[in-house]
DNA sequence: ACTTTATAGTGATTTTTTTCACATTAATAA
DNA sequence: TTATTAATGTGAAAAAAATCACTATAAAGT
């Protein structure tokens, strides 16, 4: 199967489109529909397709709930992913009441943070403090985290949870973490991704 | 000169390290050095900065000073950035009060909700009902705007920025906004990086 | 001053990704 | 029933991106 990033990505957003258009009552797609949906080719969406092994009917497109069903056997979406936050700053905390990620079936089992006064054992997602982070991950077999702290601790805490057993990380912290390991380390940079932006703005102007 | 999105990333991945690196007293990097800290082979500093035309020292790698100056000239940092942010929920409230971008010349000039319990118009960034966002954009000359609304009033937040003169947006809203104007968009979506991340992971387990 | 060495810079090559274009086929129409 | 049409699926071609491998050269060493 398929190791190309970008082909994920626009899987990713076929599926997201479905679900939309599913919404909308559509029963049959064709694949001129998600690549308009998506910004996309339809030779790119029927490749894409073809790269996991995805077909549909000759002339009759796709069906919407067969597409969904395949992608979320792709994402693993039959299976609850268990995450873990840690750091309760802004993004923690947005990420904590993000509505969304049920559907995806994607749980937030627990919260780390060094600040005592945002401990709390009882609310729906628990917050704990950082010293028990390792243990919560090999109790509760933890393969997801996601780090929402200030960058210096960063390394520090993606130590921890490599060492615990996560197999895969969300990093919010402004830094490229130091990973010879097999986790997988998605980054996501705010200021990166408006400085990208901007020089795509800039480059606009110019021409 | 480039158009090679991942060559942007990764010129973006160099300056955030050049900056540590400088923090840490380094005056001087080799294309190994930031190969090492980005994730990348030296070959490929090399020849990003040869898309560019940015130039070192045969055996004397390069000057940091000159580096970061080179690449804040690619993204504009010698302008200061003025960004709105539509939608104050949890995400929108993180990136107002997101340290960092400062240092980055870019300058939140105002946030606008629906709801009237957000309104402000005396704290540092002022917060004004959805009304208004038109007539600021145009007033301010504002290129860039972050949509953090709910997916049901993205389409329509967008249309109003397009139609307001701006020429870059962020999106955090689950949808693709429909785009066939030239505006830049950029897409952020928390549950898709999850399931992106939880892909891979699930990929890694397998083999 | 000369030699050695380590690194930049880059044309050539390889690999990856996208696009093209057409054969195939299922639905519709005549 | 047969012809027509409109979509899929995919091998081939093109384009884009990454890697290789070598030349040039500046710094360090002798």
């Amino acid at each position: 199967m398929s190791t190309n990033k970008n082909c994920i990505v626009r899987i990713s957003r076929y599926k997201n489109a479905l679900n939309r258009l599913k919404a909308l009552g559509f029963v049959k797609v064709f694949s001129s529909n998600l690549a308009d949906a998506t910004g996309t080719s339809s030779a790119q969406v029927r490749k894409d397709f073809s790269l996991f092994g995805i077909t549909g009917n000759k002339r009759g497109g796709y069906n919407v709930d067969d597409l969904i069903e395949q992608m979320n056997q792709i994402f693993g979406k039959h299976l609850v992913h268990k995450v873990i936050i840690v750091g309760l700053g802004n993004i923690g905390k947005a990420l904590l009441r993000y509505k969304g990620f049920e559907k995806e079936s994607i749980k937030i089992a627990a919260a780390f943070d060094i600040d005592s006064s945002k401990f709390n054992d009882n609310s729906i997602v628990p917050v704990y403090p950082l010293e028990k982070l390792s243990e919560f991950i090999k109790e509760n077999e933890i393969k997801l985290g996601v780090i929402a702290v200030p960058d210096v601790a960063a390394q520090q805490v993606f130590e921890i949870m490599k060492k615990s057993g996560i197999k895969g990380v969300l990093n919010f912290a402004p830094i490229s973490l130091n990973n010879d390991s097999g986790v997988v380390v998605n980054n996501i940079n705010l200021e990166m991704e408006l400085e990208n932006l901007i020089y795509y703005v800039i480059a606009a102007e110019k021409s």
